[in-house]
RNA sequence: GGAGAAAUGGCAGAGUGGUCGAAUGCGGCAGUCUUGAAAACUGUUGAGGGUCACACCUCCGGGGGUUCGAAUCCCUCUUUCUCCGCCA
């Protein structure tokens, strides 16, 4: 969430940023502003009240102890009304406490000057493009009908033992995603990221923690006897494990990769762009995050975009990318850029990854905070991207990669995969 | 799941109703000594809010209660440890 105090010295620029997403924050703003107004009066005004009550405690207990019960017993009188006037004040300061807290929930994130204005995904903006769509034999397949015709992934089998959007990998198809999720992690690892395993459970606080909750609570599947959620995606496990911490400035950057399977209700999608691998409620998903100093966090965002360049060069996917248009931006990003990757067979584009900047918005919530070179406490700056995401990446190289007689592996996967061809 | 014990500052560990934000030790930081380092000695060292800066307020696992006053008493939740049971 916004810290108020930025809200009070950039509220113009805030509105103007704002409005790319197509919201009118003027009155969220201004009513962020006055219900800190009363916050802070109001905690003034009890601090005030508990100080007079502390001193005059004080003072009884000296009474006591000189057995001057009589003096005692007037002031007793005195902190009596005191309790009460603490007791309406510090109701009042919790529930605008309260309130303003869900009032900043409900406010996004600011976006990036760069960010383009616009609705939906038709606006945002190519920024790069690379790769070689290839020319694919004249009857070629989407993933779905290459799943069924090499049997390496059998949606129907899901369908009988959980549900639609639950794909049952086989022989080939599940070394080939099991090999694609080692190679990731080793190129993440390589790049200096610290590979660590994360409980796939998270409970409420860190679901606030990374700005799933509230907003997005019908998204997440809920586990109501434990009161848990399973994770949308590793950033919520692993950007938690920063929460309340106070990190030292001299452990930036911190990166972590982990592997971990994704649950998605996607409640609400539909369409013809759900079949096959394209949209499922469970995935396995390679997420890196970095935790930054301020300065550092674009340099970092530019850093995590060319790392996963690489990787779609070597594995010789046509991808591009793409710079988020304020009404596709996440609620809690600032900048944000989407890989996809050309499926020739599908004639589209699938997005594979998402690398974003989240700025101080996460921390605020997290309170994870670092000591700068003055002692001082402020937030650090949090990021997260898909390196990458499996099932998309799996649809691009079976559609991409078919041959007349069978389906060739990317060569950089063959030493993971043990094979070079699906047939 | 059953029985018992515990939760205090970066760590260890005192503190059972008032002067305790909290002894002491270790660690950290600064200084003295030293060519330098180590050792020794001296000082300093939790977080948040608030203030120009002070003052002041809050925090001893979380929440609630008793009391003029709670780290300390009561209730409750959570977590950890030990023993038993079960088990990948």
């Amino acid at each position: 969430m916004l810290q108020v105090q930025a809200i009070r010295e950039s509220k113009n620029e805030f509105i103007t940023a704002l409005k790319k997403r197509n919201i009118d924050a003027a009155p969220l703003l201004d009513k962020a502003i006055a219900l800190d107004d009363k916050r802070r009066e109001t905690q003034t005004q009890l601090d005030k009240t508990l100080a007079e009550s502390n001193t005059l405690s004080k003072e009884i207990g000296m009474f006591f102890k000189t057995g001057k019960a009589q003096e005692a017993k007037v002031l007793k009188e005195k902190t009596g009304v005191l309790k009460e006037e603490s007791k309406v004040l510090s109701d009042t300061l919790a529930s605008v406490a309260e309130e303003l807290q869900a009032l900043l929930y409900q406010i996004p994130n600011i976006p990036h000057d760069s960010v383009p204005a616009g609705n939906t995904d038709e606006d945002n903006e190519e920024i790069f493009a690379e790769g070689d769509v290839p020319e694919l034999v004249s009857n070629a397949l989407p993933h779905w009908e290459l799943a069924k015709k090499y049997d390496i992934i059998d949606f129907e089998l899901g369908v009988k033992v959980t549900g639609a959007g639950f794909p049952v990998y086989k022989g080939k198809g599940a070394r080939l995603q099991r090999a694609l999720i080692s190679y990731f992690l080793d190129k993440n690892a390589e790049a200096g990221y610290t590979e660590i395993q994360v409980p796939h459970l998270v409970n409420e606080a860190s679901g606030y923690g990374t700005g799933q909750l509230p907003d997005k609570e019908g998204q997440m599947y809920h586990v109501g006897e434990d009161d848990l959620y399973l994770i949308p995606t590793a950033e919520v496990p692993v950007t938690n494990l920063f929460r309340g911490e106070i990190v030292k400035e001299e452990q930036f950057p911190i990166c972590y990769t982990a592997y971990t399977p994704c649950f998605r209700r996607e409640a609400g999608s539909y369409g013809a762009h759900v079949r096959g691998l394209n949209r499922l409620h469970q995935f396995d998903k390679v997420e890196i995050v970095r935790v930054e100093h301020p300065l550092k966090s674009f340099e970092a965002l530019d850093g995590m975009v060319e790392h996963i360049k690489n990787i779609l060069r070597e594995l010789k996917l046509p991808y591009r990318v793409l710079r988020l248009c304020g009404g596709d931006l996440g609620f809690t990003s600032v900048l944000t850029y989407d890989f996809e990757v050309f499926s020739t067979a599908q004639d589209r584009w699938l997005e594979i990854s998402s690398v974003s900047n989240f700025e101080a918005y996460q921390s605020n919530r997290l309170k994870l905070r670092f000591k700068d070179k003055n002692g001082k406490s402020q937030f650090a700056h949090t990021l997260n991207g898909s390196s990458l995401a499996l099932p998309r990446v799996l649809a691009g190289i079976l559609e991409n990669y078919q041959v007349e007689d069978g389906i060739e592996i990317p060569e950089v996967l063959i030493p993971y995969c043990g094979f070079s061809k699906i047939d």
